[in-house]
DNA sequence: GTCTATAACGAGATAGAC
DNA sequence: GTCTATCTCGTTATAGAC
C-alpha cells in the first residue's frame, strides 16, 4: 500500500540527548500554554539547568520552535504510517486517528499545532510554513483514508474526500481546543465518536459481530 | 418564543467611549495574535495615546481581557437573540448562526473565545470562568435550535440535541483555527456548509422553494 | 556542555504633574 | 483624563570562565 504518510519536509536533524530532553519540556509547555505562554526560564526550571545552557543546544526560541514542530511532524506521520501497516479497515484507521489526538487530550494537552495554529500571525516564518505542512500531511492521509472508505463502501459522505478530511481535521482541532477549557477529556472521545458517526462509521456495514474483536481502540 | 440567549452574567458595565476605543483596538489585537500576543504598548500606538493613560480606563490587563470577553458575550448574545427574533426556520437559524462566524473570518479574524481557548492555561481565573460561559451559552443555543429542528422533522442527527451542539460548536471554532493558517476565510465558510448538510440542512425537505427566499445568509 | 554574569529590551504597572 | 518619568520584573540572547 502507499506510504500516504511519508514525510515531506527534508529529514529531521539527528539530536542530542540533552536536546531531546529539552524538546520534552518545551513541547509539553507549548501544548498546554502555548508558543508564547513559556519561555527558556520555565524550561530551564523544570531541568534543573541554566537558561545559558538552552541556548547552546537551541540559539533561538525560532529554532526551539522549528524542531519542536520538525519533531511533533516526524512522529505524527510515523504514527499515521504504523496506522496504514497495521490496519485495512479505512474506518477503524479514522478510530486509530482519533486515538492518536484522544491520547494527548488525556495527557491534559492540545495538539502542538493546533495549539500553535491560534498563536499564528505572532510566529516566525519558518514556523508558519512548517505548521500548514502538518495540516497538509493530515488532510492528504485523511483524504486517502476517506476515499479508500467510499470505495469499499464503508464510509459515506456527500462531498468530495479532501473537502470532507478538512471537516473533520477542523472538527477534531475544535473539540480539543473547547474541551480543554473546561478541562475535560470526555467532551473529545464524545464529539470523536459522533463525528465518526456522521461517516457511517457504527452503523456496522458487515452485520455478523466477528468472534473476537473488541481490545481497546477499534471500531 | 423563549429568550434562550438572554445574559448569563452580571450585566455588563457601562462603558466610556474611550474604554469603548481601546477595547476595539485591544478585540482586534486579542482576535488575531491572542492575548499573550499584544501588550499595552501595542494599544497606546494603534490610538496614539501612552501606555499610562491605557492603565486609567483598565487598571490591570486582566481587567481588559474580563471586559474583552463581556463585551463580546454581551454582544454575541444580543446577535443570538435578534436571530431567535428574526427568523422562525430552526436550519435558517443555523445558517445565521454560522453567518456570524463567517463575518468574522472575513475580517480576517478568529472567534475571541476560540483564540482565548487556545490561552486558556495561561489566563487569569476571572477570564477563564467568562470564557466557559460564553460556550455554555452558545451550547444552550445551539441545544435550543437542534431541538426545534428536530420536532419540526427538519433538522437530522441521531444523539442528543446537548451532544450534536458540542459538535457543532467544536467544528466551528476548529474550522476558525485551521482555516487563519491558511488565511483562507472560504476554508471556513466551506467547512462550515457541509457540517450544516451533515445536519440534513440542504435536503430541502419541504421541496417547493418559496418565491423570494434569497437574500444573503440563508440556507 | 554547562556555568555565572550581564546586556538589551519589552512587559505590566505606578507616582505625580498638568 | 492624559501626560512624563520611572520602577520592577521577565524575556531573549550573548560573553567568557570552567
Amino acid at each position: 500500500m502507499p506510504n500516504i504518510a511519508k514525510k515531506h519536509t527534508s529529514s529531521a536533524p539527528v539530536l542530542t540527548e540533552a536536546a531531546q530532553s529539552i524538546l520534552d519540556v518545551a513541547e509539553q509547555l507549548a501544548q498546554t500554554r502555548g508558543y508564547n505562554g513559556f519561555s527558556y526560564a520555565d524550561i530551564a526550571a523544570r531541568l534543573g539547568v541554566t537558561k545559558a545552557s538552552l541556548h547552546y543546544h537551541f540559539a533561538t526560541k525560532a529554532e526551539l520552535g522549528s524542531a519542536l514542530i520538525a519533531r511533533y511532524d516526524a512522529v505524527f506521520c510515523e504514527a499515521l504510517a504504523a496506522i496504514d501497516q497495521q490496519v485495512r479497515e479505512p474506518r477503524e484507521k479514522l478510530a486509530r486517528y482519533i486515538g492518536l489526538y484522544d491520547a494527548v487530550m488525556r495527557n491534559d494537552r492540545m495538539c502542538l499545532c493546533g495549539m500553535l495554529a491560534a498563536e499564528y500571525a505572532t510566529l516566525p516564518a519558518s514556523m508558519q510554513k512548517q505548521l500548514k505542512l502538518f495540516f497538509d500531511a493530515n488532510e492528504r492521509w485523511l483524504t486517502h483514508v476517506l476515499e479508500e472508505g467510499r470505495s469499499a463502501g464503508t464510509l459515506t459522505f456527500k462531498e468530495a474526500a479532501r473537502e470532507r478530511a478538512r471537516v473533520l481535521l477542523g472538527a477534531l482541532e475544535g473539540a480539543m481546543l473547547v474541551a480543554r477549557s473546561y478541562g475535560d477529556a470526555h467532551r473529545f472521545s464524545a464529539a470523536a465518536a459522533h463525528v465518526l458517526a456522521d461517516l457511517g462509521v457504527g452503523r456496522k456495514l458487515e452485520p455478523r459481530p466477528r468472534s473476537a474483536r473488541k481490545t481497546s481502540r477499534r471500531v
